[in-house]
DNA sequence: TATGAATGAGGTTTCATTCAT
DNA sequence: AATGAATGAAACCTCATTCAT
């Protein structure tokens, strides 16, 4: 009962492949919940072919963490490559997080690994930099076009970077997306363009 | 061997106690990784004892969940009810979630678990709607005071709760302490107090 | 489905009756072939209990060759202690040889292992050299007597011991007992008393 | 990456070549630990192409076992047509047995499997005995030299046969091989002439 | 209440073998 | 004839949980 070859041509289409329904699999089930046997599953291939590829769970993982997050710093580029950068920098950030909420459980236990072991961590903080790169870069093209962010690039690139992971947290937590999204947006305006004019509400 | 028992009469005191050593247990492997032998090893008492107080490895873990986070409430609190609010909460707040960075791999597995399991949602939503609250009564006694925060409050205070989580993630990934916190405390001032008067860098 | 207290005091009994069961089972089917689920069964127990008191299938081997081989000293021992030495040496010794018999192709199987695992060559190794003591007593002892043995004790020991090991391994093979013991008798009495002074068969 | 054909020509031609490589690899792996997938790649072919000449792994080891010891046999007869028997016996048969000190190892293992398999067994015993009659024409070519060995030369040959098998062992677990040779050609020396005139010492 | 030996389900991983290409 | 991706059966081992003492 020979199942259709994984791999039609290539190596890293396989790869891909494993790693896509690895990711799906571990998100939905998590991590430690998650078998080979239901990654193999869902990708309609024995056990071992998984084993072919990977040499072990934990490098199927490693794997997942690498392109999951490679993902991310894409998406925000784009958005930031938008043409209103400040008013599309928002809805475009959002949006490009919104694939990523249903894995956003996973991130956690990738982060909960990665404060663990020490290679997995450097890939998580390799893409923890690359996204604040970009967002550094984003801010000095706003400072350029005199948009705003007359302050520290640096620290508030980082700052926002936070904002986007709590906002995550948040809504993982049941929080309602309107509400989560509207302090995030609310908190990056400030950091972006300084102090609110006019404040929406008051509690 | 015999060690002293866990509970010499009360049994919300051996609960305790247990919670204690799987709390340090699970944060130094990882709740996955740890094995309630373990956290019987650590207390020094036997396996079986643990299950005459939790039901099972899970419901200690929920145990958990609850009790530390009740914990960082009260030290949010406590830091809020200093004299000099706004100079003394950013180094409180810091100082409180100091305690928790040896835990922080543990509430990022606390959050990948209550992203699929409701009841353990349920409980960390709780908390940090405490959390919430709590901030939010700062922001409101701050407004009070004259010292700032004419802005929106609630919107504020999550925010505020986004850089924290943010914070204790970039920490966890290895990024330094001082450029974590001065990012963080960049952030909270821009945000109590509006855009920064003067910016101390320029990157 | 409880099974009956493996261990029904001591620690020490228990680890002796797998090690029974475990030497059983691998004479039987050899190291590799035989599964610990065999060992587990022979004795009556669940597979996990194996697993109290030997860290690994191979620590399990480790235990056995070194209480096996250790008997074999012992019998050897107490072989020599006899009182009309040579006349009961041979006997002795080829009767003491004679319950490894079934167990001679696990002991194969245990120099095998030990030509490429060092600390499994130590043990082996330790019971070839306390048995190599052992002859080399016995040797003495019948110099003492006059019996013999006028030369180099030394080397007519182990060259003892390596007849032994032939012997061990053509009855393996099949050779039949009464052949395979008349050859070893044959030449161990040269090795004693000097060459032969009539010569049975001529081939 | 392709390898030139196993066989160009002659099916047989093959078979040896991967039968060599299987010699290597066995011994130092060991049979059980090594690979199908490891002898394929000693040999840069396919693990496919291995069973298009040899059924089965153990089939493999069969045909190995047989070789292997078919050479032995060649090398000791080899050894024996020396000109000057006596003088040269000891030192060709050494020589002889030096080649396969690296495989030792792996000769227990077949002496291991032969005792439970009775195919293998066959084989293995063959050459034993092809052995024993190689040895036996070579006492009695002594003892139409009148060089000594008048006695019993069946029980002699296998006797020596032990020899070295007992001496092969000792070298395994790493007795010195100045001592193994020592004790080996003292015996052997006693073996063919009879008790020595002088023992070089006394422990 | 406490113990800890025993369980046994289940997961990861390996590898001999097959077969479509 | 050769390939090597895929298979899938096993095996080792772990550990949460139970229960007789």
């Amino acid at each position: 009962m020979r199942m259709p070859r994984v791999v039609p041509r290539y190596k890293e289409q396989a790869k891909t492949r494993i790693i896509d329904a690895a990711l799906r699999v571990f998100a939905e089930k998590g991590y430690h919940e998650a078998t080979i046997a239901d990654v193999a599953a869902k990708l309609g291939v024995s056990e071992g072919t998984i084993y072919l590829y990977f040499r072990s769970k934990r490098e199927l993982f490693k794997a997942i963490s690498d392109v999951g997050e490679r993902d991310t710093a894409q998406l925000l580029a784009s958005a930031i490559k938008s043409e209103d950068p400040v008013k599309n920098f928002f809805d475009l950030s959002i949006q490009a997080y919104e694939q990523y909420e249903p894995i956003s459980g996973l991130m956690m236990e990738l982060l909960a690994e990665a404060s663990r072991d020490a290679s997995l961590r450097k890939i998580v903080r390799q893409n923890f930099d690359t996204d604040h790169e970009t967002m550094k870069k984003f801010l000095l093209e706003l400072r350029n076009r005199k948009i705003g962010v007359e302050s520290d690039i640096n620290r508030i690139s980082m700052a926002i970077l936070y904002l986007f992971y709590g906002y995550a947290i948040s809504r993982l937590l049941g929080v309602g997306k309107s509400e989560a999204k509207s302090a995030l947006g609310y908190a990056m305006r400030i950091m972006l363009e300084g102090k609110p004019t006019t404040p929406k509400s008051r509690t």
